[in-house]
DNA sequence: CGCAAAATTGAACCCAATCAATGTTCGTGG
DNA sequence: CCACGAACATTGATTGGGTTCAATTTTGCG
């Protein structure tokens, strides 16, 4: 593993307090890997072997149910992903695939549950990681069942547009379909959603989409840090 | 607080391993009340004050935005709730309200902190704590997402029996409509739900459901521990 | 009993998924 | 550089699960 991503993986507020001896017993016996998309690197009723973690690019969590799928998170660098299992080296209740290209580090589930048991501060660290990720799914479990898909969609332009920059227009990052996923409708539920909030100050293009009018985007989607932090 | 309650709260999981003195210090400055049904004992978006317990009754999470509300959770004797907001501070993400009357110990959110950040067993208990919570609500998720309506109930019935000793008959232990919360639907569809499962191995009455066709109903549910834990 | 609350049943409606057809984009090879 | 094909995107029609509204029946309790 290169200094440089070793220096990113150690200043994670996972492991920024982990005492030396304990970081350098984690990162030794670490991988670091790189994928291509659409590789399934978890499945769920599995037993976790590593704690990964994504350096570059970006992972679908999502769960399969006789038949049906559902998308849980999109987890973007740089970020831990199933630390519940690994701590309580139970089962994964959820699958994991790269969307992007994707390079992950990858450390000994075992190792991982030693330090913790062992570092203080790790478990502290562990703790605060762990509270956040549970807020994060009790945000998505409110968005899904107290929103319209419409209101999903336009929550999620307005929060895109903050991210890049609040200059009024947001790219696609991704497909439409694979962004539909994300939000949790069909392909074509999301191109009537798109032509739906035309109405609602939105104009949208084949490669990006303009907020014409900010205020009616945001009486329509009603966003709140309760949901959308 | 009464000795026996007192050792109740002791033996834990949470609380088990904890120095004396941290526990001591806990629970000096606790309150114990007893509420009457359907009061609300936390509102989402406050910050928290203290880390309630349920010692007796039922509590149930839930949120609500724009007119509509959901049921998150529902938490049983004896387990901690909101946890994740004590430890990072933050505000609530969901409110919570007696389903029955019940019996809560409240722990000052300020110690919990304190007692967090000087007692290790404290915290690795508190990491189990919130990575069982945190898988909680993934099944919770997915329960909704991956399953229509009639599935929910199905898996519900089912999980009561085995709760009540797998006698092949379920006793409602609330009102219909507040069933139907939990299950998240109405109680019209509630009904229509149990008729449609008599055609899968129930028959039910108006306090109890009978199981005549267990492999009917298993075979209608498809339980799995991915999701019914 | 008799009444109020809860539960059931029926009808209409709504959101979103599915199925089907058409239109667009974009990468590739002639 | 253009033509073509395949995947992606849009649009329309239909279906289905679930809610809502309204009316009726049952339940439980004074």
């Amino acid at each position: 593993m290169r200094a440089s991503e070793l220096t990113l993986v150690r200043n994670l507020p996972l492991f920024h307090e982990v005492a030396d001896p304990h970081f350098e017993y984690l990162t030794a016996a670490a991988l670091l890997q790189r994928f291509p998309p659409h590789v399934v690197l978890i499945d769920e009723g599995a037993l976790p072997d590593f704690l990964h973690i994504v350096v570059e690019g970006s992972v679908e969590l999502f769960a399969a149910h006789d038949g049906r799928e559902t998308t849980i998170d999109i987890i973007r660098p740089v970020t831990t992903f199933i630390l519940a299992a690994v701590i309580r080296d139970e089962v994964y209740l959820k699958s994991a695939r790269t969307l992007t290209e994707a390079l992950i580090l990858m450390l000994p589930a075992e190792k991982v549950r030693e330090v913790f048991s062992k570092d203080a501060a790790f478990a502290r660290a562990v703790v605060n990681e762990l509270a956040l990720r549970y807020r994060g799914v009790v945000r998505a479990l409110k968005n899904e069942k107290l929103r319209s898909s419409a209101e999903r969609l336009a929550n999620w332009i307005l929060k895109s547009d903050e991210q890049q920059g609040r200059a009024g227009h947001v790219t696609f990052a991704c497909d439409k379909r694979t962004l539909a996923s994300q939000l949790g409708m069909t392909p074509e539920n999301l191109s009537r959603n798109l032509s739906l909030l035309s109405k609602h100050g939105i104009k949208s293009g084949s490669r990006e989409i303009v907020i014409e009018n900010r205020s009616a985007l945001s009486a329509f989607a009603q966003p709140t840090s309760l949901i959308d932090g």
